[in-house]
DNA sequence: ATGCCTTCGATCCGAAGA
């Protein structure tokens, strides 16, 4: 079965590319992020005539979290336990569910902003909820994985210059401890493979030619258990829908799985 | 061509993204 987890960037800005990829990419189970919108403007009906079912919790301008499958789709929880709040609200940043054989959790990590930020030391809370909500699952036989954009370059390879980015979120030692607690919990990186050039990098800015430049950053991460991690066969960044007009800044991360 | 940012909501600009 196939796998996938993209921000995409608005849903309502970019259904038509993500119809037509999902048509194209044959993903049986689809974590979307950055829906931008709320969970009742979610396009059901058109993910149902792409025969997928859609589990979604969106709000509004900002955040929003989904999961597409046609293998099934079970057990639908929305949130982390012990999820940390922002400016007072419980932000759509975390929806997980069981597709068939596998259980996802699609994630839309806070992006700090700054260290100064408040939404720095609210990243890192998020990050700790997370380890401790995922070990449960991670040490289950079924196989899962938490994926989506967790804006942290794991290390400085993972983004094109890190002395661009010395000293700013994405890249701090808090953000890659806190990134290390969640795979301390059981979940190990699905390291995919580049479609072109060196590295897999999933996000390029829309400024300043980066993506032509391949100034790019790999912030979107398939985090694992080992029955998951074991059927892996193949991952891949499919930079392609990152390419002409209308695309997301970011591209998919697909992973393949002997199940 | 992979091409100089895009999105939303509220108004004709600002905030956010990473």
């Amino acid at each position: 079965m196939r796998v996938a987890t993209w921000n995409i960037n608005s849903l309502k800005a970019r259904l038509d590319r993500v119809l037509a990829w999902l048509d194209a990419a044959g993903a049986d189970v689809v974590c979307l992020q950055e829906l931008k919108c709320a969970t009742a403007d979610v396009p059901a009906d058109a993910f149902a005539a792409a025969g997928y079912e859609t589990a979604a919790w969106g709000t509004g301008r900002w955040n929003g979290v989904a999961i597409l499958s046609r293998v099934g789709l079970t057990d639908i929880r929305e949130g982390l336990t012990g999820q940390p709040q922002f400016g007072g609200e419980t932000e759509p940043r975390a929806i997980a569910a069981t597709c068939g054989p596998v259980r996802v959790q699609s994630l839309y990590i806070p992006n700090g902003r700054d260290t100064a930020d408040p939404h720095f030391p609210y990243k890192l809370a998020f990050l700790q909820a997370l380890a401790a909500d995922a070990a449960k699952d991670a040490a289950a036989g079924v196989p899962f994985a938490a994926m989506g954009d967790y804006n942290i370059c794991p290390t400085d390879d993972d983004l094109w210059d890190i002395d661009a980015w010395t000293g700013t979120t994405h890249v701090t030692a808090d953000e890659r401890d806190a990134l290390a607690a969640v795979q301390a919990a059981g979940l190990a990186d699905v390291y995919p493979r580049a479609l072109k050039y060196d590295r897999p990098f999933t996000f390029w800015d829309y400024r300043n030619l980066d993506f032509p430049k391949n100034r790019g950053m790999r912030i979107d991460l398939a985090l694992a258990n080992p029955a998951f991690k074991d059927a892996v066969t193949d991952a891949y960044v499919d930079r392609n829908e990152r390419k002409g007009k209308g695309a997301s800044d970011h591209a998919p991360l697909v992973v393949d799985l002997d199940l």
